[in-house]
DNA sequence: GAGCACTGC
C-alpha cells in the first residue's frame, strides 16, 4: 500500500533564492535569454535585485539592449588585474571568457592562459568542447592536463588543469611565469586545493606586480613568501627580464562572490546571466519524522500525479540506496498495472562504472526513471532529463578532529547552497519541480554555504605543500579562512615527528623535501622513503599505492559471502597491508600470462573479468597501477634502493611500524583496541583481515568513527618494534 | 559482524 501523500506546500520561487519580484520587464528578459546567440550574454539592472546584500557594482547596461559581453568582458579584464566572475549554470563563463582573452592578445609572447577546476572529469570536457569551438585537435591551442594525463604541447595557449596540478606547478615555477591569465574556476566550491592556491595566487600577484614595475608596489609586503623564497632560491631564469603582471580571474556561483570580493582586497565583481530554465521549489507543511518514508511517498506521488520526467532523488549513501531501490520496487507491484512503469536506477561512486552507466542510457519509452543518488549527482556527474528533484535536505559529510586523530562521516544538514545547487539540477532542459522534503521555514534555519574542507580536514598536506612553497609561517599564511590554531600546530607536530620537519620548523632536508615532492599522505611518502632502508621498497610501493585509492574490494550486498569467499584467496594472516600486495601481485601476474602486444583493449576487458570474478573494484586497481607507476617515477629520480624482500615480509612490517608508529593500537582485555596516540577506545573494521583475529600490537593507516571508532587497513607488529623504531615518540617505561 | 559523500597530487 502507498502511504498517503506528504501534504506539499506550494511557494512560488526563482531557483530557491529569492522570491521572484512580479516584473513584467522581467519576465519578458529572461524569455528573451532563451534565444540568445552563443557569445552574446546578457548584463541588465533587474538582476540585482537578487543581490542586494552587494556592496560592489555590478556590471550594468540599459535593460533590453543585447550588449557583447565579450568587449564588455576583454576591458573589465584589461583595466582589473583581479576580477570576480559570478556566472551561473549555463552562462558559458569556462568555455568562453578564455576564447575572449585568447583573441584580445593575452597569449602574446607565447604565453598562456590557465584555467583551473576542481575535477579531473571537468578539465577533459571542457578542454576538448573548447578545442571543437575553436576548430583545433586537442593538444594544440587548446588542452588539458590532469594528473596521468597531459594533452598539452608547446603550442598550447589555453589549458584546462585540475587545482592540485597547478599547486604542483607552482613547487617547481613559484611565480607561475608562463602565465599571463589564471582563471579560478568554481572557486564556491572551495576545496582544499582552491583554497591554498587562491592564497598562492594572491601572493603571487602582488610579487610579479613590483618585479614587473619594477620597483616596490603600494601595497608593500616585506613579508611576502614568494620573495623570501626567490632569495633564497637559485637564479631563475628569467630574472632581470621584465613578467608581465599576473591577472587573476575568479569564478564563482552568486551566494558566495562578496567572500572573494572581499578577500582580493575589494575586487571588482561582474554577473553574467545564466540560461537554466526555472524550477518550482516545493516544502512539506510539517517536518517529516522519517525522511526515508517521505522520499517513498514523494516518488509515487510524482509518479501518479506529474507529467513525464525522470526523478533524481538525493539520498546519503550506499545503504540508503539500496534500501529505497528495494522499497520503491515492493510498493511499484501493488500498483495497477498501468503505473508499474517505474525504473530504479542506483548510483554513488564505489559503484562499478558498467552500473553506473546505466543512468545515463535513455530512459525507455513509457517509462519514468527514478534515480536514487548520493551527492555524485550534485556536481560531479549530470544527468539528462530530469524534471523532478527530490532533496530530504541531508547529506554525509567527512570531518576531521585534530585532537584525536580521528575522522567522522556523519549524516549532517545541507547548506543553502547545497539545496540549490540541487534544486538547479531540475532545470537543466526544461523547466522543473524540486520538492524539499522540510518546511520552509527549515530552509531558513539552513546554513548559508557549507564549511570549506579547509576547516574539517587533516592539514599535514596541506602545511608540507606551503612549507615547500617557501611560505615558512604557516599559521600566519593569507587563508580566505583559517584553519583553527590547533588543527595547523596538530599537522606542524605530526610532520615533526614524521621528520619532515626540523626543530626550527623548516623543511628537512633531504626527507622533508623529498616528501613535499611526492603526490601521497605524509605518512605514506615517509614509508616509501623508509622502506628502501628496510629492503622493501617494492612491496612499500605497491602498499601505497593500494592505500590511496578507494577501497580495492567491492562487496554487494546480495554477494557479501561470495565476496568474502573471493577475499579470503588474498588474505594475509599478518594483516590487511600484505594483502593488499597479494592482491596487486597476483592481478599482474594473470595480466602478464594473458597480456597481448596489440591489443590493448583486450586487455582491460580481460582484467575486467578477473577484477568482476574477484569481487575487485576494477577502477580503484586501475587507479592503483597508475599511482604506482607515477610514484615509482618519482622513487627513481629521488635515487631510492630498490629491493624487494621477497616472501620474507617482516622487514615489511617493520618498515610499517617505523613509518605509521603514531597509528598504533594495543589489544585491551575485552578484544577490544586502544589507540596508542589518542587513548581512544577502538575496533577493527569489520572489513579487516583482521577482524576476530587476537593480536597483540597493530597499526592502522585510518581511524573513523560512523557507528563505531573503527580503525581500517590494520596489521600485525610487535609491540617492541615501537620503542625500538619510533624512539622520538615512544620511550620504555623505566 | 559492519557498511564509506565527493574531489585531488
Amino acid at each position: 500500500m502507498v502511504s498517503p501523500p506528504v501534504t506539499i506546500q506550494k511557494q512560488a520561487h526563482l531557483q530557491g533564492c529569492r522570491k521572484l519580484p512580479s516584473r513584467g520587464g522581467l519576465c519578458q528578459l529572461l524569455q528573451v535569454l532563451s534565444c540568445i546567440p552563443n557569445n552574446y550574454l546578457l548584463l541588465f539592472p533587474s538582476l540585482s535585485v537578487f543581490f542586494q546584500n552587494y556592496s560592489y557594482p555590478l556590471i550594468l547596461c540599459r535593460p533590453g539592449i543585447l550588449f557583447s559581453v565579450e568587449k564588455r568582458l576583454v576591458e573589465e579584464v584589461k583595466s582589473n588585474d583581479t576580477l570576480i566572475v559570478v556566472g551561473e549554470t549555463g552562462s558559458g563563463k569556462t568555455t568562453q571568457l578564455p576564447q575572449f582573452l585568447f583573441d584580445a592578445g593575452f597569449c602574446h609572447d607565447g604565453k598562456t592562459i590557465g584555467i583551473t577546476q576542481p575535477r579531473r572529469v571537468a578539465a577533459v570536457t571542457v578542454a576538448r568542447r573548447v578545442a571543437e569551438e575553436c576548430g583545433v585537435g586537442l593538444g594544440r591551442k587548446v588542452g588539458y592536463s590532469i594528473r596521468f594525463d597531459d594533452t598539452t604541447s608547446s603550442s598550447t595557449r589555453i589549458k584546462y588543469m585540475t587545482d592540485g596540478l597547478l599547486l604542483r606547478e607552482a613547487l617547481l615555477d613559484p611565480y607561475l611565469s608562463r602565465y599571463s591569465v589564471l582563471i579560478v574556476d568554481e572557486a564556491h566550491e572551495r576545496t582544499v586545493h582552491t583554497d591554498v592556491l587562491l592564497g598562492l595566487l594572491k601572493d603571487v600577484q602582488k610579487a610579479r606586480l613590483r618585479s614587473s614595475t619594477g620597483k616596490e608596489s603600494e601595497e608593500k609586503n616585506p613579508d611576502s613568501n614568494i620573495e623570501k623564497n626567490l632569495q633564497l632560491s637559485t637564479l631563475k631564469p628569467w630574472q632581470g627580464r621584465n613578467i608581465h603582471p599576473l591577472k587573476l580571474i575568479i569564478m564563482s556561483a552568486s551566494l558566495d562572490a562578496r567572500v572573494f570580493s572581499e578577500y582580493f582586497g575589494g575586487a571588482r565583481a561582474v554577473h553574467i546571466q545564466g540560461r537554466q530554465h526555472p524550477v518550482e521549489i516545493l516544502y512539506t507543511r510539517h517536518p517529516q519524522t522519517d525522511y526515508l518514508e517521505s522520499v517513498l511517498v514523494t516518488i509515487f506521488q510524482i509518479h501518479l500525479n506529474e507529467s513525464p520526467g525522470d526523478i533524481l532523488v538525493f539520498l546519503t549513501g550506499q545503504e540508503e540506496i539500496e534500501s529505497v531501490e528495494r522499497s520503491v520496487q515492493d510498493q511499484m507491484r501493488q500498483l495497477p498495472e498501468g503505473s508499474r512503469n517505474i525504473l530504479t536506477c542506483p548510483i554513488f561512486s564505489s559503484l562499478p562504472s558498467e552500473q553506473q552507466m546505466r543512468v545515463f542510457a535513455a530512459t525507455p519509452a513509457g517509462f519514468r526513471k527514478v534515480i536514487l543518488a548520493t551527492n555524485i549527482a550534485e556536481t560531479s556527474v549530470t544527468i539528462p532529463g530530469i524534471k523532478y528533484v527530490i532533496d530530504p535536505g541531508f547529506v554525509k559529510a567527512r570531518s576531521y578532529d585534530p585532537n584525536k586523530g580521528m575522522e567522522s562521516l556523519i549524516i549532517i544538514l545541507t547548506s543553502k547552497a547545497q539545496a540549490l545547487q540541487r534544486s538547479g539540477r531540475a532545470g537543466r532542459e526544461s523547466p522543473g519541480k524540486c520538492f524539499r522534503l522540510y518546511p520552509e521555514g527549515e530552509f531558513e534555519k539552513l546554513e548559508e554555504s557549507t564549511k570549506p574542507e579547509i576547516k574539517r580536514c587533516n592539514l599535514s598536506n596541506v602545511i608540507l605543500q606551503l612549507k615547500a612553497l617557501g611560505v615558512d609561517d604557516v599559521i600566519g599564511f593569507d587563508f580566505i579562512e583559517k584553519p583553527s590554531r590547533l588543527a595547523i600546530v596538530k599537522s606542524l607536530e605530526h610532520l615533526f615527528l614524521l621528520g619532515a620537519l626540523t626543530d626550527e620548523c623548516k623543511l628537512s632536508n633531504p626527507v622533508g623535501h623529498q616528501m613535499s615532492r611526492l603526490p601521497l599522505d605524509p605518512m605514506y611518502s615517509k614509508a616509501l622513503i623508509q622502506a628502501s632502508n628496510f629492503n622493501c621498497l617494492d612491496e612499500m610501493l605497491i602498499t601505497v599505492a593500494m592505500l590511496s585509492v578507494e577501497s580495492i574490494f567491492y562487496s554487494p550486498r546480495e554477494k557479501s559471502e561470495e565476496a568474502k569467499t573471493a577475499m579470503k584467496c588474498f588474505a594475509s594472516p599478518e594483516g590487511d597491508h600484505i594483502t593488499l600486495i597479494n592482491v596487486f601481485r597476483v592481478a599482474n601476474e594473470f595480466l602478464e600470462k594473458r597480456r597481448t602486444v596489440t591489443n590493448k583493449e583486450r586487455d582491460e576487458k580481460i582484467m575486467r573479468k578477473w577484477c568482476k570474478q574477484n569481487f575487485v573494484n576494477s577502477r580503484s586497481l586501475r587507479h592503483a597501477h597508475d599511482i604506482y607507476r607515477q610514484i615509482q617515477g618519482h622513487a627513481e629520480q629521488m635515487g631510492l634502493r630498490f629491493a624487494s624482500c621477497g616472501d620474507d615480509f617482516l622487514q615489511f612490517r617493520r618498515c610499517l611500524a617505523a613509518s605509521f608508529f603514531l597509528n598504533a593500537a594495543l589489544r585491551q582485555p575485552e578484544g577490544i583496541y586502544r589507540a596508542l596516540a589518542s587513548g581512544q577506545v577502538v575496533r577493527i573494521h569489520p572489513s579487516s583481515v583482521l577482524n576476530q583475529t587476537k593480536a597483540d600490537c597493530v597499526i592502522f593507516n585510518e581511524l573513523v568513527q560512523t557507528s563505531q571508532k573503527y580503525i581500517h587497513n590494520v596489521s600485525i607488529i610487535d609491540y617492541l618494534w615501537l620503542t625500538e623504531l619510533a624512539p622520538q615518540f615512544y620511550t620504555m617505561p623505566n
